[in-house]
DNA sequence: CTAGTAACAGTGAACCACGC
DNA sequence: GCGTGGTTCACTGTTACTAG
């Protein structure tokens, strides 16, 4: 079957498994949008949903978190990076429908359906994104961005203001040095053992655009403060330790706001 | 230290629909 | 006819981890 009709039959089969489970679903009006569906929660929450459909392949179910488009230079791809909340990935071959959060999906990602040789810490088991164990999402953490400057103003650090209209960054801070820094403020999350936030999307800031970068993660409760030279396209912090202890290991112990502050 | 394993990142291709 | 847009499929190389 061609892709574009293997999208439409995904997209039909997961409408089908959402009204099937009584959630209100809607199909935005054109093609125009990033996201597929939108549907209701109990409490009335919308959520933008993106359908993909899932191979099965060497015990996983591998689906792409990007879409790809072709101009005149060539093919493109673009991240989702908060256009839609969650991935909604059906599995013919398992008959299986898993949600996932947009935030812990790279480029792709592959969720382990059979057992693996190893036990290995960095694998996504598909029974931990069961769409059934998932729905209803938890609400979205509001004012995140705010309990970041919060965290700033609370250790005595200056922070000079908000953005204003396409600036790449989101505030600016000042040091002891009175020192100013760009400091761009993202959204982070747990997965596989790593801190992940979006570095590499269309509205990731470059090198020149910031000086730092503060990760908000939402599993660890903590603030994380890169610089934005420490990194070229992206960068993970390791929570759990590994046995082995590789140079090329970022350890988020060790890029807390307390430890990095102020910076180097 | 080495081999094996797993996930991720990037790239190219195929196919169909659509507009000019 | 040609270029573009949107989707999945397939492959390769890199990084990081586990086990022996």
């Amino acid at each position: 079957m061609d892709p574009h009709r293997q999208g439409d039959l995904t997209e039909a089969i997961v409408i089908a498994e959402l009204k099937r489970r009584d959630i209100p679903v809607s199909v935005p009006f054109g093609d125009n949008e990033r996201y597929d569906l939108l549907a209701e929660d109990d409490s009335g929450g919308i959520w933008k949903l993106q359908v993909k459909t899932g191979r099965y392949r060497d015990g996983k179910v591998l689906f792409n978190g990007k879409s790809q488009h072709t101009n005149a230079s060539g093919h493109t791809y673009q991240e989702y990076d908060g256009d839609v909340d969650y991935f909604v990935i059906h599995c013919d071959e398992v008959g299986g429908l898993y949600l996932v959060p947009e935030s812990e999906v790279g480029s792709q990602m592959s969720l382990r359906v059979a057992d693996a040789t190893q036990d290995h810490r960095t694998i996504n088991w598909a029974d931990d994104y069961d769409f059934d164990e998932r729905w209803p999402p938890e609400p979205a953490t509001t004012g995140w961005r705010d309990a970041v400057i919060a965290d700033l103003r609370e250790r005595g650090i200056d922070v000079l203001g908000a953005r204003g209209g396409d600036a790449p960054y989101d505030v600016v801070v000042r040091d002891a040095d009175e020192t100013l820094y760009r400091t761009s403020i993202r959204p982070g999350s747990v997965s596989g053992g790593r801190v992940r936030f979006d570095t590499g999307s269309t509205h990731a800031p470059g090198r020149d655009d910031v000086d730092l970068v503060l990760v908000r993660c939402r599993d660890t409760e903590e603030t994380y403060l890169i610089e934005r030279d420490a990194y070229d396209e992206s960068i993970s912090l390791r929570v759990e330790p590994t046995r082995n202890d590789d140079k090329r290991t970022h350890r988020a112990a060790d890029y807390t706001l307390d430890r990095r502050w102020p910076p180097a």
